[in-house]
RNA sequence: GGCGCCGUAGCCAAGUGGUAAGGCAGAGGUCUGCAAAACCUCCAUCGGCGGUUCGAAUCCGCCCGGCGCCUCCA
Protein backbone atom coordinates (compact mmCIF):
# COMPACT_ATOMS: atom_id res chain seq x y z
CA UNK A 1 0.00 0.00 0.00
CA UNK A 2 1.34 3.53 -1.06
CA UNK A 3 -0.30 6.29 -0.06
CA UNK A 4 1.64 9.84 -1.22
CA UNK A 5 2.91 11.77 2.06
CA UNK A 6 3.68 15.37 2.13
CA UNK A 7 5.84 18.14 0.33
CA UNK A 8 7.86 18.99 3.10
CA UNK A 9 8.00 23.06 2.89
CA UNK A 10 5.59 24.00 5.76
CA UNK A 11 4.47 22.43 8.44
CA UNK A 12 1.41 20.21 8.58
CA UNK A 13 -2.04 21.40 8.55
CA UNK A 14 -5.11 19.35 9.76
CA UNK A 15 -6.06 18.12 6.33
CA UNK A 16 -2.45 16.68 6.32
CA UNK A 17 -3.83 14.23 8.98
CA UNK A 18 -6.55 12.94 6.86
CA UNK A 19 -4.73 10.52 4.70
CA UNK A 20 -2.68 8.98 7.51
CA UNK A 21 -4.70 8.31 9.92
CA UNK A 22 -7.86 6.85 7.50
CA UNK A 23 -4.95 4.71 5.55
CA UNK A 24 -3.66 4.14 9.30
CA UNK A 25 -7.18 2.10 10.19
CA UNK A 26 -7.06 0.67 6.76
CA UNK A 27 -4.03 -0.97 7.50
CA UNK A 28 -5.18 -2.19 10.75
CA UNK A 29 -8.39 -3.40 9.95
CA UNK A 30 -6.56 -5.60 6.92
CA UNK A 31 -3.90 -6.78 9.16
CA UNK A 32 -6.61 -7.56 11.54
CA UNK A 33 -8.23 -9.57 8.65
CA UNK A 34 -4.98 -11.47 8.46
CA UNK A 35 -3.74 -9.89 5.65
CA UNK A 36 0.06 -8.71 5.30
CA UNK A 37 0.71 -4.85 4.43
CA UNK A 38 3.40 -3.49 3.62
CA UNK A 39 2.41 0.57 3.88
CA UNK A 40 4.82 3.04 2.38
CA UNK A 41 4.41 6.79 2.69
CA UNK A 42 6.87 8.99 0.68
CA UNK A 43 8.51 12.46 1.68
CA UNK A 44 9.16 14.53 -1.26
CA UNK A 45 11.84 16.97 0.52
CA UNK A 46 12.97 18.52 -2.99
CA UNK A 47 10.91 21.21 -5.41
CA UNK A 48 10.42 24.16 -6.28
CA UNK A 49 7.81 25.02 -3.68
CA UNK A 50 10.67 24.11 -0.79
CA UNK A 51 13.49 26.09 -2.78
CA UNK A 52 11.49 29.52 -2.72
CA UNK A 53 10.22 28.53 0.99
CA UNK A 54 13.95 28.04 2.08
CA UNK A 55 14.99 31.08 0.45
CA UNK A 56 12.25 33.26 2.26
CA UNK A 57 13.82 31.63 5.26
CA UNK A 58 17.19 31.97 4.70
CA UNK A 59 17.81 28.47 5.37
CA UNK A 60 18.91 25.40 2.96
CA UNK A 61 16.49 23.44 1.74
CA UNK A 62 17.87 20.39 3.81
CA UNK A 63 17.26 22.06 7.17
CA UNK A 64 13.72 23.27 5.94
CA UNK A 65 13.16 19.61 4.67
CA UNK A 66 14.19 18.25 7.98
CA UNK A 67 12.63 20.60 10.59
CA UNK A 68 9.06 20.53 8.62
CA UNK A 69 9.54 16.44 8.19
CA UNK A 70 9.99 16.17 12.33
CA UNK A 71 6.96 18.01 12.52
CA UNK A 72 5.14 15.45 10.07
CA UNK A 73 6.43 12.94 12.51
CA UNK A 74 5.50 14.31 15.54
CA UNK A 75 2.11 14.59 14.31
CA UNK A 76 1.85 11.08 12.83
CA UNK A 77 2.92 10.06 16.28
CA UNK A 78 0.83 11.90 18.31
CA UNK A 79 -2.53 10.55 16.46
CA UNK A 80 -1.50 6.99 16.87
CA UNK A 81 -0.88 6.64 12.90
CA UNK A 82 2.58 4.12 13.60
CA UNK A 83 1.84 1.59 11.13
CA UNK A 84 3.64 3.07 8.21
CA UNK A 85 6.87 0.56 7.26
CA UNK A 86 8.45 3.17 4.87
CA UNK A 87 9.11 6.41 4.43
CA UNK A 88 11.20 7.62 1.34
CA UNK A 89 12.73 10.57 0.72
CA UNK A 90 13.27 11.85 -3.07
CA UNK A 91 16.73 13.29 -2.64
CA UNK A 92 17.41 9.80 -1.20
CA UNK A 93 16.64 7.90 -4.28
CA UNK A 94 18.01 9.92 -7.18
CA UNK A 95 19.42 6.94 -9.00
CA UNK A 96 16.05 5.25 -9.45
CA UNK A 97 15.17 8.34 -10.54
CA UNK A 98 17.09 8.65 -13.09
CA UNK A 99 17.04 5.21 -14.02
CA UNK A 100 13.45 5.38 -14.72
CA UNK A 101 13.74 8.85 -16.54
CA UNK A 102 16.31 7.08 -18.70
CA UNK A 103 14.28 4.09 -19.03
CA UNK A 104 11.09 6.30 -20.09
CA UNK A 105 13.43 8.18 -22.43
CA UNK A 106 14.59 4.83 -24.17
CA UNK A 107 11.31 3.56 -24.35
CA UNK A 108 10.70 6.41 -26.45
CA UNK A 109 7.92 8.25 -23.81
CA UNK A 110 9.88 11.48 -22.69
CA UNK A 111 12.42 13.31 -24.64
CA UNK A 112 14.85 15.77 -23.09
CA UNK A 113 14.45 19.35 -24.02
CA UNK A 114 16.39 22.48 -22.56
CA UNK A 115 18.03 20.85 -20.07
CA UNK A 116 14.51 18.93 -18.94
CA UNK A 117 13.10 15.72 -19.55
CA UNK A 118 9.50 15.60 -20.39
CA UNK A 119 6.64 12.98 -20.64
CA UNK A 120 5.19 12.88 -24.24
CA UNK A 121 1.42 12.01 -23.15
CA UNK A 122 0.76 11.54 -26.90
CA UNK A 123 2.73 8.57 -27.15
CA UNK A 124 0.59 6.85 -23.75
CA UNK A 125 -3.09 6.22 -25.48
CA UNK A 126 -4.18 5.85 -22.27
CA UNK A 127 -3.42 9.21 -20.44
CA UNK A 128 -5.94 10.09 -18.54
CA UNK A 129 -8.09 7.23 -17.60
CA UNK A 130 -7.49 7.59 -14.12
CA UNK A 131 -9.11 11.44 -13.50
CA UNK A 132 -11.52 10.52 -17.11
CA UNK A 133 -9.80 13.40 -19.08
CA UNK A 134 -9.02 13.43 -22.23
CA UNK A 135 -5.60 15.23 -23.27
CA UNK A 136 -6.84 16.87 -26.05
CA UNK A 137 -9.46 18.68 -24.12
CA UNK A 138 -7.33 19.72 -21.67
CA UNK A 139 -5.84 21.82 -23.61
CA UNK A 140 -9.27 23.29 -24.13
CA UNK A 141 -9.07 24.04 -20.66
CA UNK A 142 -6.19 26.51 -21.87
CA UNK A 143 -5.08 26.64 -17.96
CA UNK A 144 -1.71 25.24 -19.09
CA UNK A 145 1.00 27.36 -19.38
CA UNK A 146 1.99 27.28 -22.93
CA UNK A 147 6.16 26.28 -23.15
CA UNK A 148 8.15 26.50 -26.52
CA UNK A 149 10.14 23.44 -24.58
CA UNK A 150 7.32 21.16 -24.53
CA UNK A 151 5.85 19.98 -27.36
CA UNK A 152 2.39 18.89 -26.08
CA UNK A 153 0.83 21.70 -23.38
CA UNK A 154 0.04 18.20 -21.27
CA UNK A 155 3.19 16.95 -20.98
CA UNK A 156 4.59 17.27 -17.33
CA UNK A 157 8.40 17.54 -16.37
CA UNK A 158 10.55 13.95 -14.86
CA UNK A 159 13.46 15.92 -14.38
CA UNK A 160 14.11 19.68 -14.25
CA UNK A 161 16.90 21.36 -15.19
CA UNK A 162 18.92 23.59 -12.20
CA UNK A 163 19.65 27.04 -12.31
CA UNK A 164 22.96 27.69 -10.21
CA UNK A 165 22.29 27.81 -6.67
CA UNK A 166 19.44 25.52 -6.76
CA UNK A 167 20.16 22.24 -5.45
CA UNK A 168 20.62 19.57 -8.16
CA UNK A 169 22.36 16.13 -8.92
CA UNK A 170 24.21 15.45 -12.26
CA UNK A 171 22.42 13.46 -14.77
CA UNK A 172 22.74 13.03 -18.26
CA UNK A 173 20.58 15.81 -18.99
CA UNK A 174 23.18 17.92 -16.94
CA UNK A 175 22.65 19.16 -13.59
CA UNK A 176 19.13 19.39 -11.97
CA UNK A 177 16.07 18.23 -9.77
CA UNK A 178 13.28 15.43 -10.75
CA UNK A 179 9.79 16.26 -11.24
CA UNK A 180 7.47 16.43 -8.96
CA UNK A 181 5.51 13.16 -9.89
CA UNK A 182 8.39 10.75 -10.65
CA UNK A 183 9.91 10.26 -6.91
CA UNK A 184 6.68 8.53 -6.00
CA UNK A 185 6.79 6.07 -9.48
CA UNK A 186 10.05 5.39 -8.58
CA UNK A 187 10.16 4.57 -5.10
CA UNK A 188 7.06 3.01 -4.67
CA UNK A 189 8.46 0.47 -7.71
CA UNK A 190 11.61 0.12 -5.63
CA UNK A 191 10.08 -1.00 -2.56
CA UNK A 192 6.76 -2.09 -3.54
CA UNK A 193 7.83 -3.60 -7.12
CA UNK A 194 5.90 -2.75 -10.30
CA UNK A 195 2.72 -3.52 -9.35
CA UNK A 196 1.08 -3.43 -6.19
CA UNK A 197 -2.22 -3.71 -4.44
CA UNK A 198 -3.75 -0.22 -2.89
CA UNK A 199 -2.55 3.50 -4.06
CA UNK A 200 -3.87 6.04 -1.68
CA UNK A 201 -3.83 10.05 -1.25
CA UNK A 202 -6.13 12.98 -1.04
CA UNK A 203 -8.58 13.45 -3.67
CA UNK A 204 -6.98 16.47 -5.22
CA UNK A 205 -4.36 14.48 -6.31
CA UNK A 206 -5.83 12.39 -8.77
CA UNK A 207 -4.95 14.91 -11.33
CA UNK A 208 -2.51 15.53 -12.24
CA UNK A 209 -0.08 13.79 -9.66
CA UNK A 210 -1.86 10.20 -9.89
CA UNK A 211 -2.58 10.49 -13.29
CA UNK A 212 1.00 11.13 -14.01
CA UNK A 213 2.26 8.28 -11.94
CA UNK A 214 0.00 5.90 -13.67
CA UNK A 215 1.48 6.48 -16.89
CA UNK A 216 5.02 7.00 -16.19
CA UNK A 217 5.06 3.83 -13.85
CA UNK A 218 2.84 1.65 -16.63
CA UNK A 219 4.51 3.06 -19.54
CA UNK A 220 7.94 2.08 -17.96
CA UNK A 221 7.39 -1.13 -16.47
CA UNK A 222 4.44 -2.29 -19.31
CA UNK A 223 2.63 -3.82 -15.95
CA UNK A 224 -0.77 -2.68 -14.35
CA UNK A 225 0.12 -0.24 -11.80
CA UNK A 226 -2.20 0.05 -8.49
CA UNK A 227 -5.07 -2.27 -8.26
CA UNK A 228 -7.06 0.03 -6.02
CA UNK A 229 -7.19 3.92 -5.76
CA UNK A 230 -8.62 5.09 -2.66
CA UNK A 231 -8.59 8.86 -2.55
CA UNK A 232 -9.75 10.54 0.74
CA UNK A 233 -11.86 13.62 0.97
CA UNK A 234 -10.66 17.15 1.73
CA UNK A 235 -11.12 18.53 4.68
CA UNK A 236 -12.55 21.75 4.45
CA UNK A 237 -13.19 24.96 6.79
CA UNK A 238 -16.71 26.61 6.51
CA UNK A 239 -16.87 25.09 3.45
CA UNK A 240 -13.61 26.10 1.98
CA UNK A 241 -10.84 23.40 1.28
CA UNK A 242 -7.75 23.69 3.86
CA UNK A 243 -4.95 24.44 1.66
CA UNK A 244 -1.04 25.84 2.09
CA UNK A 245 -2.10 28.34 -0.80
CA UNK A 246 -5.10 29.68 0.84
CA UNK A 247 -3.51 31.32 4.32
CA UNK A 248 -6.58 31.79 5.67
CA UNK A 249 -7.95 28.53 6.09
CA UNK A 250 -4.69 26.81 7.06
CA UNK A 251 -5.22 25.37 10.91
CA UNK A 252 -2.18 23.55 11.61
CA UNK A 253 -2.61 20.23 13.16
CA UNK A 254 0.28 20.95 15.54
CA UNK A 255 -1.96 23.59 17.56
CA UNK A 256 -5.06 21.34 17.27
CA UNK A 257 -2.81 18.90 19.03
CA UNK A 258 -1.96 21.30 21.81
CA UNK A 259 -6.05 21.90 22.70
CA UNK A 260 -7.56 18.40 21.62
CA UNK A 261 -7.55 14.82 22.51
CA UNK A 262 -5.89 12.75 19.87
CA UNK A 263 -8.78 10.74 19.87
CA UNK A 264 -11.24 13.05 19.32
CA UNK A 265 -8.77 14.03 16.17
CA UNK A 266 -8.87 10.61 15.12
CA UNK A 267 -12.82 10.84 15.64
CA UNK A 268 -12.86 13.91 13.09
CA UNK A 269 -11.40 12.09 10.37
CA UNK A 270 -13.24 8.38 10.74
CA UNK A 271 -16.95 9.47 12.07
CA UNK A 272 -17.44 9.86 8.33
CA UNK A 273 -17.07 7.95 5.13
CA UNK A 274 -13.32 8.62 3.55
CA UNK A 275 -14.46 9.85 0.53
CA UNK A 276 -16.54 12.59 1.75
CA UNK A 277 -15.21 16.01 2.83
CA UNK A 278 -15.27 16.60 6.20
CA UNK A 279 -16.26 20.07 7.26
CA UNK A 280 -13.86 21.60 10.23
CA UNK A 281 -16.45 24.17 11.71
CA UNK A 282 -16.13 25.72 15.26
CA UNK A 283 -17.31 23.43 17.77
CA UNK A 284 -17.10 20.23 16.10
CA UNK A 285 -14.18 18.53 18.25
CA UNK A 286 -15.71 19.77 21.55
CA UNK A 287 -18.98 18.07 20.25
CA UNK A 288 -17.25 15.04 19.23
CA UNK A 289 -15.31 14.84 22.77
CA UNK A 290 -18.33 15.00 24.56
CA UNK A 291 -19.64 12.33 22.32
CA UNK A 292 -16.28 10.17 23.68
CA UNK A 293 -17.30 10.80 27.48
CA UNK A 294 -19.72 7.41 27.13
CA UNK A 295 -16.32 5.26 26.40
CA UNK A 296 -14.61 7.40 29.28
CA UNK A 297 -17.22 6.89 31.55
CA UNK A 298 -17.33 2.82 30.80
CA UNK A 299 -13.64 2.84 31.07
CA UNK A 300 -13.64 4.34 35.15
CA UNK A 301 -16.84 2.24 35.88
CA UNK A 302 -14.84 -1.00 34.02
CA UNK A 303 -11.24 0.03 36.24
CA UNK A 304 -13.62 0.64 39.26
CA UNK A 305 -15.18 -2.50 38.78
CA UNK A 306 -12.42 -4.58 37.63
CA UNK A 307 -9.42 -3.13 38.61
CA UNK A 308 -8.27 -3.49 35.64
CA UNK A 309 -7.03 -0.57 33.29
CA UNK A 310 -9.34 -0.63 30.07
CA UNK A 311 -5.85 0.48 28.54
CA UNK A 312 -3.97 -1.99 29.92
CA UNK A 313 -6.34 -4.88 28.50
CA UNK A 314 -5.43 -7.42 25.99
CA UNK A 315 -7.53 -7.91 23.63
CA UNK A 316 -7.31 -10.08 20.15
CA UNK A 317 -5.61 -8.28 17.41
CA UNK A 318 -7.06 -10.82 15.03
CA UNK A 319 -10.33 -11.63 13.86
CA UNK A 320 -9.61 -14.92 13.72
CA UNK A 321 -8.92 -14.78 17.48
CA UNK A 322 -11.55 -12.81 18.64
CA UNK A 323 -15.00 -14.58 19.78
CA UNK A 324 -18.13 -13.71 17.93
CA UNK A 325 -20.66 -15.04 21.22
CA UNK A 326 -20.73 -13.25 24.23
CA UNK A 327 -22.66 -13.49 27.20
CA UNK A 328 -24.21 -10.49 27.08
CA UNK A 329 -27.12 -9.43 25.24
CA UNK A 330 -26.31 -7.75 21.42
CA UNK A 331 -22.48 -7.99 21.95
CA UNK A 332 -21.57 -10.36 19.27
CA UNK A 333 -24.40 -9.27 17.10
CA UNK A 334 -22.96 -5.53 17.20
CA UNK A 335 -19.25 -6.90 16.51
CA UNK A 336 -20.38 -8.58 13.24
CA UNK A 337 -21.99 -5.15 12.20
CA UNK A 338 -18.96 -3.13 13.50
CA UNK A 339 -17.19 -5.58 10.67
CA UNK A 340 -19.52 -5.79 8.39
CA UNK A 341 -19.37 -2.06 7.60
CA UNK A 342 -15.38 -2.28 7.78
CA UNK A 343 -16.01 -4.44 5.27
CA UNK A 344 -18.32 -2.37 3.14
CA UNK A 345 -15.62 0.22 2.33
CA UNK A 346 -14.21 0.81 5.09
CA UNK A 347 -17.36 2.28 6.50
CA UNK A 348 -15.51 3.95 9.87
CA UNK A 349 -18.72 6.31 10.36
CA UNK A 350 -20.79 3.11 10.39
CA UNK A 351 -18.36 1.07 12.46
CA UNK A 352 -18.07 3.80 15.09
CA UNK A 353 -21.86 3.90 15.59
CA UNK A 354 -21.90 0.21 16.52
CA UNK A 355 -19.34 1.36 19.04
CA UNK A 356 -21.74 3.39 20.96
CA UNK A 357 -24.29 1.01 21.15
CA UNK A 358 -21.53 -1.18 22.07
CA UNK A 359 -20.86 1.00 24.90
CA UNK A 360 -24.99 1.17 25.60
CA UNK A 361 -25.50 -2.89 25.73
CA UNK A 362 -22.25 -3.05 28.67
CA UNK A 363 -23.32 -0.21 30.79
CA UNK A 364 -27.39 -1.90 30.50
CA UNK A 365 -25.76 -5.06 31.23
CA UNK A 366 -23.75 -3.55 34.32
CA UNK A 367 -26.89 -1.94 35.13
CA UNK A 368 -29.27 -4.85 34.94
CA UNK A 369 -26.69 -7.58 36.81
CA UNK A 370 -26.11 -4.53 39.35
CA UNK A 371 -22.59 -5.32 39.38
CA UNK A 372 -21.84 -1.91 41.78
CA UNK A 373 -23.11 -4.03 44.44
CA UNK A 374 -23.37 -7.60 43.55
CA UNK A 375 -20.71 -9.53 43.61
CA UNK A 376 -21.24 -12.36 40.94
CA UNK A 377 -18.25 -13.67 39.67
CA UNK A 378 -20.26 -14.82 36.49
CA UNK A 379 -21.80 -11.37 35.68
CA UNK A 380 -18.39 -9.26 36.27
CA UNK A 381 -16.56 -11.86 34.21
CA UNK A 382 -19.19 -11.25 31.17
CA UNK A 383 -18.91 -7.67 31.41
CA UNK A 384 -15.16 -8.15 31.29
CA UNK A 385 -15.62 -10.26 28.15
CA UNK A 386 -17.67 -7.65 26.79
CA UNK A 387 -15.45 -4.68 27.38
CA UNK A 388 -12.65 -7.19 25.53
CA UNK A 389 -14.88 -7.03 22.69
CA UNK A 390 -14.95 -3.00 22.97
CA UNK A 391 -11.06 -2.80 23.01
CA UNK A 392 -10.92 -5.17 20.04
CA UNK A 393 -12.68 -3.39 17.90
CA UNK A 394 -11.44 0.29 19.53
CA UNK A 395 -8.02 -1.09 18.23
CA UNK A 396 -9.54 -1.11 14.93
CA UNK A 397 -10.45 2.09 15.00
CA UNK A 398 -6.60 3.02 16.70
CA UNK A 399 -8.60 4.58 19.69
CA UNK A 400 -8.59 4.67 23.10
CA UNK A 401 -4.85 3.59 22.71
CA UNK A 402 -3.52 5.72 25.80
CA UNK A 403 -5.90 7.05 28.82
CA UNK A 404 -6.85 10.28 27.95
CA UNK A 405 -4.77 12.82 29.05
CA UNK A 406 -6.00 15.49 31.65
CA UNK A 407 -5.69 18.73 30.81
CA UNK A 408 -4.92 20.04 34.11
CA UNK A 409 -2.14 19.03 36.38
CA UNK A 410 -3.74 16.46 38.17
CA UNK A 411 -0.65 14.21 38.03
CA UNK A 412 1.03 16.26 40.82
CA UNK A 413 1.88 14.54 44.28
CA UNK A 414 -0.92 16.28 46.32
CA UNK A 415 -4.09 16.94 43.51
CA UNK A 416 -5.37 13.57 44.22
CA UNK A 417 -4.77 12.54 47.60
CA UNK A 418 -6.62 16.02 48.75
CA UNK A 419 -9.33 15.24 46.60
CA UNK A 420 -9.72 11.67 48.31
CA UNK A 421 -9.97 13.76 51.72
CA UNK A 422 -12.44 15.87 50.69
CA UNK A 423 -14.59 13.26 49.31
CA UNK A 424 -13.72 10.90 52.61
CA UNK A 425 -14.69 14.19 54.71
CA UNK A 426 -17.93 14.84 52.71
CA UNK A 427 -19.27 11.45 53.01
CA UNK A 428 -19.27 11.50 56.77
CA UNK A 429 -21.07 14.64 56.19
CA UNK A 430 -23.53 12.89 54.32
CA UNK A 431 -23.81 10.29 56.40
CA UNK A 432 -25.31 12.81 59.08
CA UNK A 433 -27.79 13.94 56.73
CA UNK A 434 -25.84 17.58 56.91
CA UNK A 435 -27.04 17.73 52.97
CA UNK A 436 -26.47 21.43 52.95
CA UNK A 437 -22.98 21.26 53.55
CA UNK A 438 -22.45 18.06 51.50
CA UNK A 439 -23.79 19.83 48.39
CA UNK A 440 -21.83 23.22 49.16
CA UNK A 441 -18.56 21.14 49.28
CA UNK A 442 -19.76 19.66 46.00
CA UNK A 443 -20.40 22.63 44.24
CA UNK A 444 -17.43 24.55 45.11
CA UNK A 445 -15.23 21.61 43.70
CA UNK A 446 -17.53 21.54 40.61
CA UNK A 447 -16.75 25.20 40.41
CA UNK A 448 -13.05 24.26 40.25
CA UNK A 449 -13.74 21.87 37.35
CA UNK A 450 -14.02 19.17 39.52
CA UNK A 451 -17.38 16.56 39.73
CA UNK A 452 -18.26 14.34 42.25
CA UNK A 453 -20.55 10.82 41.59
CA UNK A 454 -21.93 9.52 44.31
CA UNK A 455 -22.79 6.08 43.88
CA UNK A 456 -24.20 3.23 46.01
CA UNK A 457 -20.64 1.91 46.60
CA UNK A 458 -19.02 5.10 47.30
CA UNK A 459 -18.20 8.60 45.68
CA UNK A 460 -15.69 9.19 43.26
CA UNK A 461 -14.33 12.30 41.48
CA UNK A 462 -12.92 13.44 38.22
CA UNK A 463 -11.62 16.27 36.68
CA UNK A 464 -12.95 17.57 33.74
C1' G B 1 -16.56 25.23 -20.61
C1' G B 2 -14.94 19.84 -19.32
C1' C B 3 -14.65 15.91 -15.45
C1' G B 4 -16.37 14.45 -10.64
C1' C B 5 -18.66 14.70 -5.74
C1' C B 6 -22.43 16.13 -2.35
C1' G B 7 -27.52 17.90 -0.48
C1' U B 8 -30.77 12.62 5.27
C1' A B 9 -33.78 15.81 12.06
C1' G B 10 -31.44 22.37 15.13
C1' C B 11 -26.10 20.54 14.11
C1' C B 12 -22.67 16.15 12.62
C1' A B 13 -23.65 11.55 10.25
C1' A B 14 -24.71 5.82 8.60
C1' G B 15 -27.94 3.74 5.31
C1' U B 16 -27.82 3.24 -1.95
C1' G B 17 -34.83 -0.88 -3.86
C1' G B 18 -38.78 -3.18 1.13
C1' U B 19 -41.51 1.50 5.31
C1' A B 20 -34.79 5.90 8.34
C1' A B 21 -27.83 3.40 12.72
C1' G B 22 -25.17 6.43 15.86
C1' G B 23 -23.29 11.18 18.10
C1' C B 24 -24.16 16.45 19.86
C1' A B 25 -28.10 19.61 21.41
C1' G B 26 -33.41 19.33 23.39
C1' A B 27 -37.91 17.09 26.18
C1' G B 28 -39.88 13.47 29.65
C1' G B 29 -38.84 9.33 32.95
C1' U B 30 -36.07 5.48 36.20
C1' C B 31 -32.18 5.59 39.84
C1' U B 32 -30.44 9.34 43.71
C1' G B 33 -31.46 12.85 50.05
C1' C B 34 -30.50 16.16 45.80
C1' A B 35 -27.16 15.91 41.85
C1' A B 36 -23.73 13.48 38.49
C1' A B 37 -23.16 9.04 35.77
C1' A B 38 -25.91 5.15 33.63
C1' C B 39 -30.38 3.30 31.60
C1' C B 40 -35.47 3.97 29.26
C1' U B 41 -38.78 6.95 26.12
C1' C B 42 -39.70 11.00 22.60
C1' C B 43 -37.76 14.16 18.55
C1' A B 44 -36.60 13.41 10.45
C1' U B 45 -39.88 10.39 5.28
C1' C B 46 -34.59 11.75 3.36
C1' G B 47 -33.23 19.66 -1.55
C1' G B 48 -37.60 20.26 -5.38
C1' C B 49 -40.61 18.27 -9.45
C1' G B 50 -41.64 14.26 -12.58
C1' G B 51 -40.78 9.00 -14.03
C1' U B 52 -39.63 3.46 -13.42
C1' U B 53 -41.47 -0.21 -9.71
C1' C B 54 -46.17 -4.00 -6.05
C1' G B 55 -42.72 -0.88 -3.29
C1' A B 56 -37.45 4.46 -3.63
C1' A B 57 -33.86 8.41 0.74
C1' U B 58 -31.94 4.45 -2.32
C1' C B 59 -32.82 3.61 -9.92
C1' C B 60 -33.77 7.35 -14.27
C1' G B 61 -34.70 12.57 -16.05
C1' C B 62 -35.02 17.74 -15.21
C1' C B 63 -34.42 21.76 -11.81
C1' C B 64 -32.40 24.29 -7.35
C1' G B 65 -28.30 24.68 -3.92
C1' G B 66 -23.10 23.62 -2.20
C1' C B 67 -18.13 21.76 -3.20
C1' G B 68 -13.70 19.70 -5.57
C1' C B 69 -10.40 18.97 -9.83
C1' C B 70 -8.92 20.88 -14.71
C1' U B 71 -2.52 25.37 -11.85
C1' C B 72 0.91 24.01 -6.38
C1' C B 73 -2.11 21.25 -2.89
C1' A B 74 -3.31 15.58 1.79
Amino acid sequence: MYVCGPTVYSNSHVGHMVGPVIFDTIKRYLVYLGYEVTWVVNITDVDDKLIVQAQKDGTTVKDLAERVTDDYLRCLEALGVDGIDHMPKATEHIAEIVAMTQGLIDKGFAYPSGGDVYFDVTRAPEYGKLSHRDPEELQAGARIEPSSIKRHPGDFALWKGSKPGEPAWESPWGPGRPGWHIECSAMSMKILGEHFDIHGGGLDLVFPHHENEVVQSESFSGKPFATYWLHNGLLTKSGKKISKSDPGTVILMGDLLQKHDPDTLRCLFLASHYRRPIDYGPGRLDELARGLQAFHGLFDRFERLTGESFHALDAPKHKADGRADSPIPDVGELRDRFLEAMDDDFNTGGAFGELYELVRALNRFADSHKLESATDPGSLAAFRSGVVVLKELSQILGLFRHPRARADSAQDKLTAPLLDLLVQLRTRVRKEKNFALADDIRKSLAELGVTLEDRPDGTSWKLD
